[in-house]
DNA sequence: CATTGCTGTTTTGTCGACAAAAACCGGAGT
DNA sequence: ACTCCGGTTTTTGTCGACAAAACAGCAATG
C-alpha cells in the first residue's frame, strides 16, 4: 500500500527558476502543514517525495534536514520523517519566547518607522479586514501570520526576523493542531490597537498590548495532550 | 596543492559513541572556529574533511549544511563552504538582538531561579575568575559564553536557549575576528554584578547591567572591514 | 486468545561514480 | 608588464547501488 501524502500543489507559483527544487520542496512542505494538509504526526518516506517532486533522494534528504532544523517535522534515526507535534508544554514555551521576541521587535520597530512604513502597515490591516470575513482559514492564518512577519521586517534585525519567523511557524503548527474556534475579528482589532500606539509613539503601551493580544491567542487554543495513537501508556503511568 | 587544514584535534573528547560521525564533525570545526585556529573565509574542501575525519561525503556535506544553518559557515553554490566573515554591520545587529533576547532571558531566569541555581551560578563565577589569570584566551572564551549559556539554561525556554546559543556563537566568531585587547577581568566583574542583582530579585538593574555588559563588549571590538585578501576593491571605490 | 520469536519486505543511511561548474594555469596579444 | 583567452585540473551537485535497520505478517507456544 502506498502511503498516499497530499503534498502541495502550492497553488500558482510561476516560479520556475531560481534554485528551484529545494524551494519548492520546502515551501510544498511547510505550506501544507500550516494549512493541515499535512496534519501532525504524518509519515513523509522520501521515496514517495522524490517522485512526487522528481528528485533525488540527495534533495529530498537536504529538504528534511532543513525542515527538521526549523522544528517542521521530527528525524528519527533510521525511522524517517514525520511532521512535528508540538506538546502542551511546548506550546507554552513557544507563547513564552514569542512574547519576549516581540516585545523586543516591536521596540525596535517603532523607534525605524517612518510615515511610509506606518502607512504600509495600515494597508496591511485593511487587506485582514477584507479577507477575514470570507471564512478562508487559511488566506487568515497567512494574513495574521503576515502582520508579525512585517512588523519583524520593519524591525530591521535579520536575526530576530528569523528568529519570529521560526517561531511563527510553530504557533501556526500549533494552532492548526488545537484548533482555535476561529475569532478573527478579535485579532484584527488587536492588531488595529497596537499600530495605533506605533503611531502614536507609546512605545510601553504597544508591547503592553501585544503581549495581551498573545496571551488571547494562547488562551484560545484548547490542550488536549494526546488524542489519536493508544494513550495506554500514559493511562498505566508509563509515559 | 592540498589545502591543508587545521581542524580541532577536539581536546580529549573520549565521547566515542553516541552518534559520533555527525557530533563529531560539527563540533571539531565548530571549536576550531571560535578558538580561530580556522580563521574567518577559510575554504573547507569537502574531501579534505572527508580524508580528516574517515567519514564519506554524504556525513560531511550534512554537516556543513547545518553549520551553515547556524551561520558557522557560509555555502556558495556551486563553490564550497567557506567560515563566515561577518560585516561591521552584522556585527550591529548581532548585538542589537543578542541584548533584546539576554534582557528576556534574564527577565526568565530570576523569576524562575532557586537557591540551588544561584548557588551554581556562584560556583561559575568562581570558576571564572581561576581562569582569567592564565591569559588562555580561547578558554576563558569558552567560559565566558558558558555564563551566557548557563543563564539561558536557568530561563528553562529551549527555544531561547537555542536561539541565545545561535546568537553567542555568532558573537564568538565576531571577537574572534576583531579580537578585543584582553579584558576579560572586566568581563568578569560585570558578570558577578550582573548575579548579585539576580541574587536580589532587581530585575530591571540585572538586565540594565547585562545591556550595559553586552555594549562594553561590542565598544570593545575594533572594527576593521577588510583585511587580509586585496581589498583593493573597496580602495577603488567599487566595493 | 494473547504473546513471543522468526522471516520477508520495506525504508533508511552511507558510499562511490558520473556530469557540470568553477578555479587554475600558461600563452598570446596589446 | 598587464590583460585576456583557451585548455586542463580540481571541486561540487546529483544520482543510483548496496548494506543495515526497522517494520509487518505469520506461525508456534503457553
Amino acid at each position: 500500500m502506498k502511503s498516499r501524502i497530499a503534498v502541495a500543489p502550492v497553488a500558482g507559483t510561476a516560479s520556475a527558476s531560481l534554485e528551484p527544487a529545494d524551494q519548492r520542496l520546502y515551501r510544498a512542505v511547510l505550506d501544507s502543514v500550516m494549512t493541515r494538509r499535512l496534519p501532525p504526526g504524518t509519515k513523509l518516506p522520501e521515496v514517495a517525495l522524490c517522485e512526487l517532486f522528481g528528485v533525488g533522494r540527495t534533495v529530498v534528504r537536504r529538504v528534511l534536514q532543513a525542515l527538521a532544523h526549523d522544528h517542521i517535522v521530527e528525524l528519527r534515526h533510521n525511522r524517517g520523517a514525520v511532521v512535528a507535534t508540538p506538546s502542551p508544554e511546548e506550546t507554552r514555551q513557544v507563547f513564552e519566547a514569542r512574547r519576549g521576541i516581540e516585545g523586543t521587535i516591536l521596540r525596535l520597530a517603532i523607534a525605524r518607522a517612518t510615515q511610509d512604513d506606518l502607512a504600509q502597515l495600515q494597508q496591511h490591516l485593511e487587506q485582514e479586514q477584507q479577507e477575514w470575513p470570507r471564512g478562508d482559514q487559511a488566506a487568515w492564518a497567512g494574513l495574521a501570520s503576515g502582520f508579525h512577519r512585517k512588523l519583524a521586517e520593519l524591525a530591521g534585525n535579520p536575526y530576530l526576523e528569523r528568529f519570529l519567523a521560526e517561531i511563527v511557524s510553530r504557533c501556526s503548527l500549533i494552532v492548526s493542531l488545537y484548533e482555535p474556534p476561529g475569532n478573527a475579528d478579535c485579532e484584527h482589532a488587536e492588531h488595529k490597537a497596537i499600530v495605533e500606539r506605533m503611531a502614536a509613539g507609546d512605545v510601553d503601551g504597544a508591547i503592553a498590548l501585544m503581549e495581551q493580544h498573545l496571551r488571547v491567542l494562547e488562551r484560545n487554543i484548547c490542550l488536549r495532550p494526546a488524542d489519536k495513537p493508544g494513550n495506554l501508556r500514559q493511562m498505566l503511568g508509563l509515559g
